[in-house]
DNA sequence: CGAATTATAGGCAAATTTGACTATCGACGT
DNA sequence: ACGTCGATAGTCAAATTTGCCTATAATTCG
């Protein structure tokens, strides 16, 4: 990502990595080691930024250090204000898992909601604690993590909020017997009655 | 994915494309025209499905139906069920721009993100409307669009509703003057005060 | 001290995705 | 009878990403 550079300019690879761990936002961009390298790589080939090798220290000469060309700063801002401008909606990982729902039980479903919702709790515990190591008045100017990464958690926490509640939604349609699962499925095609009934039976 | 083939077998990679697109999967999966073929040959590759190339038809020869083995029948069910029992977050395109904010302006960010509660807004009134084309009881049985596939639009649905509360509550701590922005950082490094003491100063 | 682990820095082959392209058939208007 | 447009069916090179690998310094620990 051309901003990373663009903020701790002049970092090499290996910062790029530690700060976008630091601020906590690998959890919600898919970068893995490798690709900050053959990003970086290619933002060098389109002339946006320059790198320079430091040989300088004892040990160390392979490490290149990278600053933003004035073409960069151009594409950056362009990027940056298309991305504030224009919606784009995520690829949601529960999507193909929810378009083939019939193919579990009602039970295991069921069950599965449950074991979702905690997690989910979880999640934003985990993210209050993280919100909570942020300093007021932070600015980053030092090593810190500046004010407004509060503002990503909150995003993060209020997109699994709403989440948790159509959690929530489905888990009582869930209950009240709605959607005719493969487990299910008589002559009529309709779903069966609701558990009391079930258990009755199972009973004689 | 493996599991449209599991629905619809026999299929042929239009078919798969086709059928994403009915249900209105591709706003929440990214899956281009390209992919789908390259995805099927890996699931021939590693046995889980069957092609059968089928020439019969006259101008037609070049087609290739896919069947699920009953290998691909077991890690179906596996794939199903690992993505239900665990949460998995997804790649929230705005958090890199979120990150970057305070390279905008205060007052473009104000815009931006007006634009974006409409757009999200928008987005709201198109679910509605494809959530009433889905009929009530259908089955898929036919051509037509399975009722449980309303639960992806209500899950989206809550999902965008998150968003949107999130960015009003973000636009209000805005007009609060929360933050220090690119454009107003002084000496002391305090952000401004707000707005109306900014428009007094203006009319001296 | 010496060994093991962690932090620093980065490379690269293989897998995957993208996006633009080919080609045929049928329907439609003119 | 002809050109065009959309639907059908799929291909492929190029771009990108993934996972795992190398190597050295620094730190920890019995």
């Amino acid at each position: 990502m051309l901003g990373v550079v663009r903020i701790f300019q002049p970092v090499h690879g290996y910062d790029v990595r530690r700060e976008l761990l630091s601020w906590h936002l690998d959890g919600w961009m898919n970068t893995k080691t490798g690709s900050v390298y053959s990003a970086l790589k290619i933002l060098e080939k389109d002339r946006l930024i320059t790198g320079t090798a430091l040989a300088g220290e004892p040990g160390r000469p392979e490490r290149t250090e990278y600053v933003v060309t004035a073409e960069g700063e151009k594409e950056f801002q362009k990027l940056l204000r298309t991305s504030w401008w224009q919606v784009k909606r995520p690829a949601e990982p529960l999507v193909p898992a929810l378009s083939l729902m019939l193919f579990m039980s009602r039970g295991e479903l069921k069950s599965a909601l449950g074991a979702r919702l905690k997690q989910l709790a979880a999640q934003r515990d985990e993210l209050a604690f993280i919100r909570a190591s942020i300093e007021d008045g932070a600015t980053g100017a030092d090593g810190d993590v500046p004010e407004h990464v509060r503002e990503v958690i909150d995003f993060g926490d209020s997109r699994i909020k709403g989440e948790l509640e159509w959690t929530r939604s489905f888990l009582k349609r869930l209950n009240e017997g709605t959607y005719s699962f493969a487990d299910e499925r008589n002559m009529d095609g309709h779903p069966r009655p609701p558990d009391t009934i079930d258990a009755r039976r199972k009973s004689l």
